[in-house]
DNA sequence: ATTAGGG
DNA sequence: CCCTAAT
């Protein structure tokens, strides 16, 4: 539990994944609050219990570097065989290859050692690209199917999993020896491949925070705000500096771009034109709402530090904007390379939103974003402290006090609490649908004996009563039971305003994207979605579009992140791990694509043996 | 009808 | 996923 004033308290809520540790061990049983802008405490939900709890668990992993032990447990997987190979073009080796290898180069020679030790050696797609060599392709075909085979056991049986998981490592491990040794000499003398983790970060001239310890982390902190801390998150502190800094203009504004809350040194790889023009009153707002101004004080650390918010900064952002004194955008913007977006004037929504702002500034917290639509959109406002309240069957609820124009509300936590219904087995994780329907080229109809479970309302709509529990025949069914949905099956009628029951993406259907998007490129959704994706009439081009801006944001998180063993939310355990080896194809496509602008359009990676390390730190699906 | 973006 | 603006 954390009370250390409202400040902090609010710094803490609004980045979420920041309270304080408590490391005394008082047998006290804590209740974990949140401290309003008015001082009035409120017990947390669930939902930020849960926050904290992973916080307190990446902290753990934070204090080390990653140990061997990370590694170790590595494990690779085939996914090619999802992968439809045709003999078209290839590509030669684009700049991007070549910085990547040069990237990986670098890589390679810190994290030799380990690599070599464990003989866990990924082969990138592209990399094999250049040489297209069937043979091995087979090769690796065959192999993916077995392995898989025993991933798919392994998530399956979770006793089982460890025994399973060793074999495959070890089996893997076997073949590692000499299957990149094959690669390279076939391949262009890229030898440096063997690097999992490519720093991408290094790539774009950045420098990061990532070097210093937790010390100097506080300690820069501190110097920065001019007050002290006792975070223990350098995640948190990272984001915190960087962000302090990129606001007081420590940064040398000569060669610096400020990019999506990046400190980019321009100097270096100019291979991404476009830059983000962010209002800088975003950067600002933050800061003011952290009341931790103290333009004066910031020390100069490394002038290179950088930080990666990513996403996160990304809920808190574009909210209101707030008239300043020098309101002119202090970052280079080019528009230029016909790369420009699209800019769309504010949404209807996004209007109210604002309006919606204000009422909430008060509590010092922009809301949570994406957890309270409902209270958002009434413009409710949580406004006083907990208190119990006892019903007619003496029951005690916690219960939150709203006011909603006027009257005041309780609300019972628990409607905050219901989270994803925890996902009764996993085995979706591999795509249900023989390997052969993978192969593009729908093979003819392979029947949708998909129905809908439509198990999903539980609440708010009528639909009693049909309620039969399939999840007795789910775990039957097994593999089987995953993608059920009648082709016809359109649960809501739209207007229903029933919302798409949620189908976790396969990793099947994310390469089939990745896939499309190589051939036919970013944008034209609705062609992938035709000759990719005929076979799941659920996806529609939207969803693919969204699908796809997800893959590319992970495959910028993700990666970078992968580095500084800081996990960034603790994967939610129902969530499927993107094998890395998508995610760089993803990042290529993305940057090539952005690099390129439009005027390049099918590029198809072929030959991919794509030879995938599964570690904790991977994507979501 | 599609796309791009913001939520 | 949803919603809306832009094409």
């Amino acid at each position: 539990m954390e009370v250390g004033g409202p400040q902090d308290a609010l710094d803490n809520r609004s980045d979420d994944n920041d309270f304080d540790k408590n490391d005394n061990s008082d047998p006290v049983v804590y209740q974990l609050v949140r401290v309003e802008g008015d001082g009035t405490l409120i017990p947390a939900t669930e939902d930020e219990v849960l926050q904290f709890e992973t916080f307190l668990h990446d902290e753990k992993v934070d204090d080390d570097l990653p140990s061997i032990d990370d590694v170790t447990h590595v494990e690779e997987y085939f996914t090619n065989d999802c992968i439809v190979k045709k003999p078209e073009f290839e590509e030669g080796p684009s700049k991007l290859d070549t910085a990547d290898v040069q990237t990986q180069k670098l890589d390679a020679g810190l994290e030799e050692d380990r690599l070599c030790t464990l003989n866990d050696s990924i082969v990138l797609p592209s990399n094999c690209s250049a040489v297209h060599d069937q043979q091995l392709d087979k090769l690796n075909t065959e192999q993916g199917a077995n392995i898989i085979a025993q991933q798919d056991n392994a998530s399956t049986e979770t006793t089982k999993s460890t025994v399973l998981n060793d074999l495959s490592s070890d089996k893997e491990k076997a073949d590692a020896c000499s299957k990149p040794v094959n690669e390279a000499s076939a391949g262009q003398s890229v030898s440096g491949v063997t690097s999992s983790v490519p720093d991408f970060s290094i790539l774009k001239g950045e420098v990061c925070l990532d070097d210093l310890t937790m010390r100097e982390l506080q300690e820069a902190f501190r110097a920065t705000f001019g007050r002290q801390t006792t975070v223990k998150d350098k995640l948190w502190l990272k984001r915190r500096i960087a962000m302090g800094l990129i606001n007081s203009c420590d940064v040398p504004s000569s060669g610096c771009v400020v990019r999506d809350y990046k400190v980019i040194a321009m100097g270096a790889k100019q291979e991404i034109p476009v830059v983000e023009a962010i209002p800088k009153m975003e950067l600002e707002a933050n800061l003011v709402r952290d009341q931790v101004m103290n333009p004066g004080h910031e020390r100069d650390l490394p002038s290179s530090l950088s930080y990666h918010s990513e996403e996160q900064q990304r809920s808190s952002k574009r909210l209101k904007r707030v008239p300043t004194d020098n309101d002119e955008p202090q970052v280079t913007i080019f528009a230029e390379q016909g790369t420009t977006k699209r800019i769309r004037k504010p949404t209807k929504r996004y209007i109210e939103e604002l309006s919606d702002i204000d009422t909430h500034e008060s509590t010092g917290r922009l809301s949570s974003p994406g957890k309270r639509h409902v209270y958002d959109e009434v413009l409710l406002r949580p406004r006083i402290a907990p208190l119990h309240e006892v019903d007619s069957l003496s029951t005690a609820y916690p219960t939150r006090e709203y006011t909603l124009g006027g009257c005041s509300v309780h609300v019972p936590y628990v409607s905050r609490m219901r989270r994803g219904r925890p996902r009764s087995n996993f085995i979706p994780f591999l795509d249900p649908e023989p390997s052969v329907e993978c192969t593009e080229a729908p093979a003819a109809d392979v029947v949708n004996l998909e129905k809908e479970g439509e198990r999903k309302n539980h609440k708010n709509t009528g639909k009693k009563g049909v309620h039969v529990e399939t999840s007795g025949e789910k775990d039957v069914q097994g593999l089987q039971d995953k993608d059920f949905c009648n082709s016809d099956d359109n649960p809501k009628t739209k207007r229903d305003g029933k919302r798409k029951h949620h189908r976790a993406w396969t990793l099947c259907e994310v390469v089939k994207l990745v896939d499309g998007v190589a051939r036919y490129g970013a944008g034209k959704w609705s062609e992938i979605r035709r000759l990719a994706f005929s076979s799941y009439s659920y996806r529609t081009s939207v969803d693919l579009k969204d699908k796809w801006r997800n893959l590319i944001r992970a495959s910028q998180t993700q990666l970078s992140t992968e580095n500084d063993g800081v996990c960034p939310r603790k994967s939610n355990p129902s969530a499927i791990p993107i094998p890395v080896s998508i995610l760089l194809r993803v990042k290529k496509l993305a940057e090539m694509q952005s690099q390129a602008g439009d005027v390049r359009v099918p590029i198809k990676f072929s030959g991919q043996s794509t030879t995938v390390v599964q570690g904790k730190v991977s994507g979501f699906l």
